[in-house]
DNA sequence: ATGAAAGCGCTAACAT
DNA sequence: ATGTTAGCGCTTTCAT
C-alpha cells in the first residue's frame, strides 16, 4: 500500500491535519514542523492522494482538451502548449480526438466534464446553439471559435488573411483562389471572410474553389480546380492543405512560385521545409494552448460563474519561397508536362 | 451539488448498497428493485463520482499513454487506437508527450503512474536498464520495444525489410541506401538488422546514410546523402522521413521512381498522396493500440504481478509508385537541373 | 436479497 | 499553531 498522510504523521510527530497543512498551506504552520514535516514527507515518499483530495475539494486536477484531429500538426502543437501549461500548474490533461465529427464533440464534453475541472474545447463544429447550451458540470474555454456567453481565445484571422492578401497585390497578383476548410470551421469563416474583405478592399478577384477538408487530401483534391481557376495566387485554409497543393500542382507540372504562389495557414513546422518553403500565416499555436489553460485555471480560481472573458492574439505573415511576382499571363496552363498523371 | 447514490436511494426506496449493487453487479439484486434503481438512476441523471469509487476501489479508470512525438501521424495514429480501446472498456486516457526525450519519459512515466490504473509507453527511447528497473505504481506495458521482464506489443519489423528488400531486388536494384531514425530507437535497431540480414540474403549492397531524426527534416538533411551515396533505392526510417526525402529529391532534380526507388515504413496516411504515392511497410498502428490497451486491462484484471505477455502483430509491405525498376547506370547523377537549389 | 455500518485518504471546520 | 472531528461518495464486509 502506498504511503499515507497518517504515516507521515506519525513519523513526524504531528497530526494529519498538520501534515495537510504543511504540505497544502505552508505558510500557516510554524517553521520548525513544517520542515520536520516536509522532511518525513520527502524520506518516505510520500504523495498525496488525488482521488482522495478531489473527493473533498471538488477538483480533480486534471484539464480536458477536445480536438478534431490529432493528426493535423496545428492540432499537436496546440496541444503541446496546452500539456506544458497544464504541468506548470500541477495539472494532467485528457485528450479527446473527434475526427472531425461535431456529434462526437458534444458527447465528449460531456462525458469529460465529470472528470475535470474545466475543458478546453478547440476549433469546435458544432453549431453556436449547441455549443451555447450544453449543460456541464465543470468549466469550458473554447478555442478558435467566438460564442456569445463563451469563454474564448482566439487569433486574429482576418488580420492574417489580410497581411497575405497585402504581399500577394504587391507582388502584382490580381485574381487570388481560396481552399476553404470545414464549412463548420468558425476558423474558415473568419478567414473567408476577412479574405473577402481585403480582396474587395486592394480590387483583388477572388476565387472561391470550394470547401475541402482540413488534410493533405483536401489539397491534392483542390490542386486542379486552382489550376483551372486561372488564378495566379492560392490561399489554403491551412498548411496542411497547402502542402497537398504543392503536391498535386508539381505533379500537374506547374511550378511554385513561377506559375502560382500559394499561401497557408498555420505555419506547422514541416512548412518550413516543403519545397518550396511555404509562405505563411503563423498562429501562436503553444501560447494559444497556454493562454486557454490559464483563462481556464483563472476562471476556476474566482469561481463566479458569470464572466465570459475573451482573449484574441494576432497572426503573422512568415514570407517564403512559395510565393512570387505575378507570371505576366497564363500561357503556361494547359501545356502538357512531363509530371502529368493524367 | 451533482445527484449521489443517496439521492437515487431514496428516490428508489432502497439503501445505497443496494443501488450500488444494483448498478455494478446487477446479477445479485432481485429483477424488480434493480429495475426500480435502474430507472431512478437514469431519471436523476446518475454518474458515479469516480474519486470516491477510485477511492475505495483503488481503481482510477484512467490509462496513460506516452509517446514520443504527438506530431508524427505514426504516433498520433497509435493514441487513436489506444483512445477508442479504452473508451469501449470505459478508461479515460492521459496522453503525454516527450519531445523524443528518454529522461523526460521516465519522470513522465514515474508521475502518470500515480494517477492510473496502467501506463502504455510507446517507441521509449530510454535504455534497457533503465526501463527495466523503473519501480512504479501501476501497470506498464510497452509498445515498441522488447525488454525482458516487461509485457510488449510489437511489429514485425524484420520481416516488413524484408519485404521491401525483396520487393527491390525483383525491381532489379543492387544497392540500397539506409537511412536510420534514432540510435535509441528499438524499431530502428530491428529495421537497422533486419534490412542488413535481408540484404546480405539476397546479395544486396546496404549503404547506411547515417542516422536522423524522425521527422519531415531529417529526410530532407538525408536527400543530398541519398543521391551522393550512388544507390538506386533507398529504404527511410519511416514515412516522415521518406516524405522530406522526396521533398529533397524533388528539390534536387532527381525523379522518383525513374531515378531512385523510395521506400518509408508506418504507411501513415499521408504515404499515398503524395507525388508519387509512397510504397510503404504498413504497420497496424489501430491494432497495436488495441492490442496494448487490451494487455494493459488483462494484466489489471488478473493481478499476478508476474506474467510478461508478449505480442507481436505482422507487417505489410505497400506497393505503390514511388518504387520502380532499377535504372540501368547512375549517368543521372551530377547533372545539373532546373529544380536544384544548390 | 437487502440493509447497516465501516472506512478508503484526505481536507476543512471547529476546538483548543 | 496545532489537534480533533466530521465527512466527501462510494464499495464492501457483515448482519439480517
Amino acid at each position: 500500500m502506498a504511503v499515507t498522510i497518517r504515516d507521515v504523521a506519525e513519523a513526524a510527530g504531528v497530526s494529519q491535519s498538520t501534515v495537510s497543512r504543511a504540505l497544502s498551506m505552508p505558510g500557516l504552520v510554524n517553521a520548525a514542523t513544517r520542515e520536520r514535516v516536509q522532511a518525513a514527507a520527502r524520506e518516505l515518499g510520500y504523495q498525496p492522494n488525488r482521488a482522495a483530495r478531489g473527493l473533498i475539494t471538488g477538483r480533480t486536477g486534471n484539464l480536458g482538451l477536445i480536438v478534431p484531429d490529432l493528426s493535423n500538426p496545428f492540432f499537436s502543437s496546440v496541444v503541446k502548449g496546452v500539456q506544458a501549461a497544464a504541468r506548470a500548474a500541477d495539472h494532467s490533461v485528457f485528450i479527446a480526438d473527434t475526427d472531425e465529427d461535431a456529434d462526437v464533440e458534444v458527447d465528449l464534453l460531456r462525458a469529460l466534464s465529470k472528470q475535470v475541472d474545466g475543458t478546453i474545447l478547440c476549433s469546435p463544429r458544432a453549431p453556436d446553439v449547441e455549443l451555447a447550451a450544453v449543460g456541464i458540470d465543470s468549466a469550458l474555454v473554447l478555442m478558435n471559435r467566438r460564442v456569445d456567453g463563451r469563454p474564448g481565445v482566439t487569433v486574429d484571422n482576418a488580420d492574417g488573411m489580410r497581411q497575405a492578401v497585402a504581399h500577394l497585390a504587391a507582388l502584382g497578383h490580381r485574381r487570388i483562389a481560396f481552399v476553404a476548410g470545414p464549412r463548420t470551421s468558425w476558423s474558415n469563416e473568419q478567414r473567408e471572410s476577412g479574405l473577402q474583405r481585403s480582396a474587395e478592399a486592394s480590387g483583388i478577384e477572388l476565387v472561391h474553389v470550394g470547401y475541402f477538408p482540413p488534410q493533405f487530401e483536401g489539397g491534392v483534391a483542390a490542386g486542379d480546380l486552382v489550376i483551372a481557376s486561372g488564378a495566379t495566387a492560392v490561399i489554403a485554409y491551412n498548411d496542411v492543405v497547402a502542402i497537398g497543393l504543392l503536391s498535386r500542382l508539381g505533379a500537374r507540372g506547374v511550378s511554385v512560385p513561377e506559375q502560382i504562389s500559394v499561401v497557408g495557414c498555420d505555419d506547422i513546422g514541416m512548412s518550413a521545409m516543403t519545397h518550396p518553403p511555404l509562405t505563411t500565416v503563423s498562429v501562436p499555436k503553444h501560447e494559444a494552448g497556454r493562454a486557454a489553460v490559464a483563462m481556464l485555471l483563472s476562471l476556476l480560481a474566482d469561481n463566479d460563474g458569470a464572466s465570459t472573458p475573451q482573449r484574441e492574439l494576432p497572426t503573422q505573415l512568415m514570407v517564403r519561397a512559395s510565393t512570387g511576382v505575378a507570371p505576366e499571363s497564363d500561357r503556361f496552363r494547359g501545356r502538357p508536362t512531363k509530371g502529368s498523371t493524367q
